[in-house]
DNA sequence: GAACGGGTTACAAACGTTTGCAGATTTCTC
DNA sequence: GAGAAATCTGCAAACGTTTGTAACCCGTTC
């Protein structure tokens, strides 16, 4: 039945037609009561102005009276708006169930934040990629929504691509590519990671690695930024694809350092919580930090602060970004035209580097 | 391919009316091209043992084919189901938009995890009270879930009864109150106040403080039950109000430590983050932990044992009661009737403490 | 005194599904 | 081979709104 409703209000007298406790479930309830039509009632409620000023706010006050508000559901499909955006996180090349990175999270604390200022609902959905575009069409194409974000490409620029050429009240968060059909709002990956390795090599760190698995676009992209650098000064940087995995990323991070003949002093990490994984692990085994080896990672999650010593990192403006997806949105549901937006990180040094 | 039986249609013109490009959006329109009625093909989608099996698969077929997907809002109006939960989560004290503790988010993230398995879709809400009922009735009310989960009952408590006594599916996270009538999963805070302060006591700690805001009921019985277990050991607990939000954390810490005549060689925190905010101030100031002054944090975070040293905790079940909030609200659903549950905290000894 | 027009309201047709019921077949049963 | 049972399909009525259009009421205007 209806959500929660069950009928066993009967105890009240349901003779008196005007009384305070008929039951008022739908416009023509409130209509019956108020003595005038369903369209009316319809108007009043809406707020708008071609309904007597006086009768609106006779309807607006007995319809709290009667604790009564109008079926979404109805609305929705009579209006064709649905007010609701579809923000999709694709489990993408992580097979694990839960969302590991705290960037995504509060990625998506912000977009919640905005999109309520800005008056819509939030539909969550988690999606795994299954080769096809189905992952995506089963929100775009469901007519719940008005428009969907993205949280991270994954791989499936391409599939996004293709969806785009048909839905476009579609934004996604992540790395732009050249040619790219769909609008995406991100960071520039290749710059942070060149701003990070051009730091840690301008403090003094010779043997250089990336902890990071790139299957995700951005990923690759902040290795090839930092790989960049590297060449740039003449130096080798080693890749260490660490997976973001809560269970795999420990094992990996000391597989990584007990290998004899590494012996990193400067790492760039693909996220905060890498590199906070990565403090934890070598402080275990004895070594100093930033004195035997230096560490900067990037997003600037508000815990980097708070790391000891406190992470130098690759600032991502995600309050910022979050704004900026939820303004394209806003404008593609309203039929305007919009571009992708690339915002540049900032080196922000703490004291995981020798300053 | 072979629609086989369409020579009609006469709409648009007759000569390639069977051609793949007919604009197909509606049960009815998919039902032309299979030549068969809309209720057959609403079936047939939903795959109903009604329909032959050899005409449903034909028509799932001509379903992907044209990429068709019922419309959301008008199968859940009809229907009276909607299969969206509501989480909401109300912002409560804390006037600060930005949801701040990691704890929410993480127990949001395995709400999706299981609605996601359920079959549900998730709407998110924030919610800020305003000392009416409105902020949840807006929700409940609207025909669109068919039922809520809140994310901490913050101090909503008589609020969340009230509605409870209408709108049934509505399970929250949070501490149980005796003569509650609303369901509620959680922890049983005080238990946990009371095994970190014990904690603490029985690794030498003798001047306690509790750092946290007691303005959400949790906290409160934490701060309670670290209380009882100082009295029964003939301490005196000094509780330090520290608030969550992002900017003012730091300072309160900083004011805490700083003025002279306190010297804490015990802390229980409310929070995981308040314990890392706290040991990075300590850190600054140059104490040693868990030399000088131990802590005791509380939810057991992934990151918790990431920090230096890893952090004693009092661990929340928080994937655990995920999965029970939504096995209840579904039996609620079904129009079952559950109980609360609370469930016992666990300490976990790591290095902030002296075991 | 009829035509007019602004301001309100009622009417009824969508919106695109799901589903009870009744036909229309086909298959069994004896 | 007739009647009953079983299987499948079509019809049409909801679900509860929003909104274009027509109708009505009054006070003006010519």
């Amino acid at each position: 039945m209806a959500a929660g409703m069950d009928e066993s209000s009967g105890g009240h007298n349901g003779t008196d037609a005007s009384g305070p406790d008929v039951e008022v479930r739908t416009l023509a309830d409130l209509a019956r009561v108020a003595g005038v039509s369903a369209g009316t009632v319809s108007r009043a409620l809406a707020g708008k102005s071609l309904v007597n000023a006086e009768t609106r706010e006779r309807i607006q006050a007995l319809a709290r009276q009667y604790g009564f508000r109008p079926n979404q559901m109805a609305s929705k499909l009579r209006s064709r708006r649905t007010g609701v955006i579809g923000v999709v996180i694709p489990l993408g090349h992580e097979k694990r169930q839960q969302i590991s990175d705290p960037f995504f999270l509060t990625l998506l604390g912000h977009l919640a934040d905005q999109l309520t200022e800005a008056g819509y609902d939030l539909m969550l959905s988690r999606a795994i990629p299954d080769g096809t575009s189905d992952w995506l069409e089963r929100i775009t194409g469901s007519g719940m929504v008005d428009g969907v974000l993205l949280i991270g490409q994954s791989d499936q620029s391409e599939i996004i691509d293709q969806v785009v050429s048909h839905y476009r009240p579609l934004v996604a968060w992540g790395n732009h590519r050249e040619g790219q059909k769909h609008i995406v709002v991100g960071t520039d990956n290749e710059l942070g990671g060149r701003l990070a390795a051009e730091h840690l090599i301008a403090c003094g760190a010779r043997r250089l690695a990336f902890f990071g698995d790139t299957a995700g676009i951005e990923i690759a992209m902040r290795l090839r930024g930092a790989r960049a650098a590297a060449e740039a000064a003449g130096l080798h940087i080693t890749h260490v694809p660490i997976k973001l995995a809560d269970t795999e990323m420990g094992p990996q991070l000391e597989a990584a350092f007990a290998a004899p003949e590494v012996d990193y002093d400067g790492i760039v990490t693909a996220s905060d919580l890498i590199a906070m994984s990565a403090l934890h692990v070598l402080h275990e085994s004895g070594r100093k930090i930033p004195g035997d080896v230096q560490i900067v990672g990037f997003d600037d999650l508000p815990l980097a602060r708070l790391t000891s010593p406190p992470l130098t990192t690759v600032r991502q403006e995600i309050g910022q970004g979050a704004k900026v997806m939820v303004e394209k949105i806003r404008a593609l549901i309203e039929g305007e035209t919009r571009i992708s937006k690339v915002m540049p990180p900032t080196l922000i040094a703490r004291d995981t580097t020798r300053s």
